[in-house]
DNA sequence: GTTAGTGCAAACGTTTTGCACGCTA
DNA sequence: TAGCGTGCAAAACGTTTGCACTAAC
């Protein structure tokens, strides 16, 4: 674990479950995923370590559907598709949508507003291809 | 009021707190702004109305900071710049920016993702003018 | 021995709920 | 009188806090 941030095992437990779990899960969904095996760390101490992450960059807080905080393993600027029927959230890695966002804003050159960071979420239905076919029936 | 919603005198006050003021309120927010003059409107009422407002595509839920929902009273689709200084969230309107979205995402035709909805937010810090001239002391 | 991290339980703020009442069709 | 909308209070939910304990340097 990079950044001078302590090593300890509810720390590394906890990183291991947020870049395993590839649903963008929320503080809970943590907790229940390593509570079996750990049961001694709790709930309060993954929101500690999540809000800890996300000061060392190693997590972003992402968008959050029905007030609710969902936490990213995956720092690199990406995007993101929100399934609005099954709450997914999905990477949505695309180098070409970033570059010709950032060069839109530069060109565009907002007056008196300094860009930190430029996000996007498509939202949409995800097509399950089996749902699919079964709508063929 | 449209789309068949019955114009109740709650819902025509808070839909006139929320279009009125351009803060992207709270319910909280609407709630305080109304009180004074409608001290019989509960806040369990706003938040029922406001949620009956995006159901009825009245109003829109937007990024939420810190767990706390906001609304937007102008559905026309546009984007947003967030101070993160300030918890401002600002329209930001920019027609050329939503057409280029479209047409990137329609020739990139990603399979399996029926899109909705784009929505992009600009984080960073609106430099205040007053501040700048300050600085120069 | 000082500091940072943890676990527990209680507290907090936001939002939702259950239910009785009122209004309107 | 049926049905929706409202107000109130209580509950629920996600999250944070205070504090005592522990572990690490």
């Amino acid at each position: 674990m990079k950044r001078q941030l302590k090593a300890t095992p509810q720390r590394v437990v906890i990183y291991e479950a947020l870049v395993n779990m590839n649903n963008h899960p929320t503080a809970e969904m943590i907790y229940e995923h390593i509570h079996p095996n750990n049961p001694s760390i709790s709930l309060a101490t993954v929101y500690k370590t999540l809000d800890t992450f996300v000061e060392s960059k190693l997590a972003d807080k992402v968008l959050s559907d029905h007030g609710v905080s969902r936490y990213d393993g995956y720092t690199d600027t990406h995007n993101h598709l929100y399934c609005t029927n099954t709450d997914e959230l999905i990477d949505y890695e695309d180098e070409e949508l970033i570059k010709m966002l950032e060069s839109y804003f530069e060109k565009k050159n907002i007056t008196n507003f300094k860009i930190q960071d430029i996000r996007l979420q498509v939202l949409g239905e995800k097509i399950n291809l089996n749902q699919q076919v079964e709508l063929k029936n």
